[in-house]
DNA sequence: ACCTGAACACCGTTCAAGT
DNA sequence: ACCTGAACACCGTTCAAGT
């Protein structure tokens, strides 16, 4: 007979739920799925902030923004509410834990000789590829604040690029707050409507697959506009 | 003996603040102001939709977002707080209200015989002159989603405006979601630095003045921009 | 038709207390 | 150092009741 043993007095951490690796099930009978113990197995670990930003974003991207509150994120976690605040300073300081992972994800190294066009198109391909990968988390990056303590270091790294690229300084600022914004607006805007239904439909691939491509096949476009337009207008006529 | 009733009764509606439009003092004597009455003279009539909205406009944009609330709008109102779903289904409801009376104020009609570019221009104009005068509302309606009730309707008017202009149907869609979502990233990040201070400040017209005109002119100068690059990529080499 | 208080199920966060 | 329950001051909204 196996025991499990699950303590519940304190001060031994929360209980963080290790997922089996998307088990494939060919056969659907339930003694089976009984006698295999597909259980999500539970092994009592003791928390850290990157678990609770983990949990964060994965608790935005299936229930959505508004869904995001500590007492909700506890559950999540198994654990109490004032817990999560050893790890977080306050649901703020949690938004900036989200946002910082995410923003690492973003590519905005220098690359030795590359044009400011071609810099511009890597770094927002990167913005862009983060809209589709976290459609509802994307919303705070996108709209955090360009001081905010995970933004800030990485706004001066791309401009740093830019300039790299043989951008005068105030010509490499208003060129990515323009391209920025641009961007900024339109993934915001695709995003949400991209994940209107307020749950995360579990699959919604084909048919609303090819809208998608079409908006962001106009993101591209107008990328394209507005990288031309800059050209000729701020960079090319001095 | 001048006799102030009060009525604190049942049923008689809440009490609506009619202010003075804008008494000039030049002289700030205590004993002067009291002999003028200058307080707020409190009438008390049957509250409307329309009170309510204002009043949460102007409570937004003396607090804050975070500080639009059902409760605190009604304490705003001299009312309780369930009185303000006579008017307003919603929190929500109350919203789309607020982003009905701004979307208003936009210039989206169309005009004989005018390019496209100086309908964008026109359109944009009005777009960036709501977000100086109400800069912390805006936000509701620049982030408010297309197909909202109070939004599409506008949308359709602007859209037959550039089709009016000579553009194709497509091509007017793909223009306007293009200039669309670089106004509403410029303008929602600018608004929001703007009024960083969780309060608005009485008086900081100076000072952050010129910061705010020359932010203003980088939006101006890559909707420029954006605007050539449209008409070179996606008109142009029609 | 319009307004109201009590109640319900939520929030973020402080504090004192446990291990 | 990490976790916890109780408590406080908030939310939006339903419901039954008043005029």
């Amino acid at each position: 007979m196996v025991q499990v043993h699950v303590a519940q007095s304190f001060g031994l951490g929360c209980i963080v739920r290790t997922m089996y690796g998307s088990v494939r099930r060919t056969d659907d009978t339930v003694g089976r799925m009984a006698r295999r113990q597909e259980v999500p197995r539970e092994t009592r670990q003791t928390l850290t902030r990157a678990d609770v930003t983990t949990a964060a974003i994965a608790l935005v991207e299936r229930d959505g923004l508004d869904a995001l509150s500590m007492r909700r994120l506890a559950s999540e976690l198994r654990c109490a509410p004032m817990s999560l605040y050893t790890h977080v300073h306050s649901r703020d300081d949690l938004v900036d834990a989200i946002v910082g992972r995410l923003i690492e994800r973003l590519d905005v190294a220098p690359n030795e000789g590359e044009p400011w066009q071609d810099a511009i198109r890597r770094m927002l391909g990167s913005y862009r590829d983060l809209a589709v990968q976290v459609p509802r988390a994307f919303e705070l990056l996108a709209l955090a604040p360009y001081d905010s303590s995970p933004v800030a270091p990485h706004l001066g790294v791309a401009l740093a690029g830019l300039e790299a690229s043989g951008l005068e300084p105030e010509q490499a600022r208003q060129i990515l707050g323009i391209v920025d914004a641009y961007a900024t607006g339109f993934l915001v805007v695709w995003a949400r409507s991209r994940t209107d239904g307020r749950a995360a439909a579990p699959s919604d691939a084909p048919a609303s697959g090819i809208a998608d491509l079409r908006d962001l096949e106009t993101f591209d476009r107008g990328l394209e506009a507005l990288i031309a337009g800059l050209d000729a207008t701020l960079v090319g006529t001095r």
